[in-house]
DNA sequence: GTAGGGTTAG
């Protein structure tokens, strides 16, 4: 009785009948894309047979949905002929019921739920019967990585099944987790738990994690903190640490107290040309172009040489000042002094050029690489492709990107991002989620910000359903949904009079923990206010109460 | 993770 009928699912031709357990029809169901012409006779409940049929006429979607409004009936007709070769490709139940992915999507169904506390999460998952695998848990950390309390909750309940400590690798990605979702008393629980696992489980990678953790959080005195005391940590206090600290505080903008390092140990740890490197780096990003060029100086009253990075990143501080004069002739003296510029200069003065409305110059640039028979890379095209579409050449950008195969250049996740910012930028709607399409069909893995772009054109134009399709597919990639993503909703919909979605994803949101940027509550306040809906707005005051739970 | 992707609107 646990089995159940289907029929002429997800573009599958109706005389093929298929037997779905309920559990692989739901996860189809949640898996499947937009607009399916399907219609369930009946909704899916537990241990009920479900029986699906094509429906007659235009595709109509009835499934849980509560809101109609969130199920816009659907346009995006091609996304059906992807099924239609799905088919021919004899996609079937095998292919659906492939274990390790059936219980990934277990899993995550589980995890979706909203958790007072990680113990809940931990007994969710024990319920759910599920056997762990290290690849299992590893899928999740990424999956969730925006999500402390899941992939905590995953990495506990695996380990005490696995009746081993997971390896040191995937101790340092739960470390970066906690790390980014900023619960540094448990981050440094995991460092302690991980010291008394054993000598050489805490390494150079995982203390390297905590201290730009710490620097990106702004504690920058508890992360120069954790490199005084990293011996206790059993690593050593050495050049390569010494430059992951200064690294960190010059890329979160203290680059002062990089600076402070630098001196303070410069006698115990001589510095390197990466130390010299990254402190101009730093000094360039706080717009100190003195700074930047004295830094330079000090390297060789050092001894050591400057090298390509130290005249690029000199480079970059003279685009930011749009001194084009000063780069070019850095550029002649990088060649006299046997020092040529490469690929990621040339590409910096180009992207500087271009945003700077000099495009004739930077094609120029362009031309003279091709000139030169220079090998262009990936990033080089991206930025080619964004300054084209900056200009309004949006054909010009379109065609480099159509080139690049022929030109034997991969197309990547950043050229994708970059065209589908571009398309997107221009509300070409279909020819955004054609490339979404595509990546998809070359194998070139998404990551959030191939979805940011696609997401906010759809709260400009209202497109619900495909929002709520996009947050799936998201997910279903091993994109973690994270505040970040919910900031974009809120804000997008608040600002195009999607009121009401605004608030349910602000409140899901702290449902799911995250602690909303003071930003959001104020913008759907403010909105709310505006539309005179008071019952609304007393609920997100009292939403802002709900103190998050720690552990 | 020593240098190259642009972000919040009006």
């Amino acid at each position: 009785m646990n089995r159940c009928f289907a029929r002429s699912i997800a573009g599958f031709n109706v005389n093929k009948v298929c037997k779905l357990s309920c559990i692989s029809f739901c996860t189809l169901i949640e898996s499947s894309k937009i607009d399916d012409p399907i219609e369930v006779i009946k909704p899916p409940k537990d241990d009920d047979p479900i029986v699906v049929a094509e429906s007659p006429e235009i595709p109509i979607w009835v499934k849980i949905s509560e809101n109609e409004d969130d199920f816009v009936l659907p346009s995006l007709s091609y996304w059906i002929d992807n099924y239609k070769r799905n088919e021919a490709k004899g996609y079937d139940e095998t292919t659906i019921s492939n274990k390790s992915d059936i219980d990934a999507k277990k899993i995550t169904k589980v995890l979706r739920e909203r958790f007072e506390s990680l113990d809940s999460v931990v007994q969710a998952l024990n319920d759910s019967r599920v056997t762990p695998s290290e690849s299992l848990v590893a899928q999740m950390l990424k999956r969730f990585d925006n999500n402390w309390k899941s992939a905590y909750g995953v990495f506990i309940w695996a380990e005490s099944h696995m009746g081993a400590k997971f390896s040191p690798a995937m101790y340092d990605v739960l470390i970066d987790c906690l790390g980014k979702s900023k619960k540094f008393d448990l981050m440094w629980e995991v460092v302690k738990q991980m010291v008394d696992i054993g000598e050489n489980y805490v390494t150079i990678n995982t203390m390297a994690k905590v201290i730009r953790r710490l620097g990106k959080a702004g504690m920058h005195e508890d992360s120069i903190d954790a490199f005084r005391r990293i011996e206790e940590f059993g690593v050593k206090r050495d050049l390569l640490t010494l430059n992951v600290v200064i690294d960190s505080l010059a890329k979160e903008k203290n680059v002062e107290r990089a600076n402070d390092i630098y001196l303070e140990f410069k006698d115990e740890i001589p510095p390197n040309s990466h130390t010299f490197n990254s402190l101009m780096h730093g000094w360039s990003k706080a717009r100190q172009l003195g700074k930047v060029q004295t830094t330079m100086d000090e390297m060789r009253e050092h001894g050591i040489c400057p090298d390509v990075i130290s005249y690029t990143t000199l480079i970059e501080a003279y685009c930011c000042e749009k001194d084009f004069r000063k780069v070019d002739l850095l550029l002649e003296e990088m060649q006299e002094k046997g020092c040529p510029p490469n690929i990621i200069t040339y590409t910096i003065v180009m992207h500087a050029l271009g945003k700077s409305k000099e495009i004739d110059k930077a094609l120029k640039v362009y031309d003279k690489m091709k000139a030169r028979g220079c090998v262009l890379d990936t990033s080089f095209y991206s930025s080619l492709i964004y300054i084209l579409s900056k200009a309004g050449r949006l054909k010009d950008a379109r065609e480099v990107f159509d080139e690049m195969p022929e030109r034997g250049i991969k197309r990547d996740t950043q050229t994708y991002n970059t065209m589908i910012t571009s398309v997107c930028k221009h509300t070409q709607e279909e020819e955004a989620l054609k490339l979404l399409r595509e990546m998809e069909t070359k194998g070139v893995n998404p990551d959030f910000d191939t979805y940011a772009p696609l997401l906010k054109m759809c709260c400009k134009l209202k497109r619900m359903k495909v929002l709520s399709f996009l947050l799936t597919h998201m997910s279903d990639n091993n994109v973690s949904v994270g505040l970040g993503t919910y900031s974009l909703l809120v804000r997008g919909l608040c600002m195009n009079g999607k009121l009401k979605h605004a608030c349910s994803f602000l409140e899901d949101a702290v449902m799911k923990g995250f602690i909303p940027y003071d930003t959001m509550f104020k913008m759907v306040e403010t909105e709310l206010e505006k539309e005179g809906m008071s019952e609304e707005k007393k609920r997100i005051q009292e939403l802002k109460l709900i103190q998050p739970n720690t552990c």
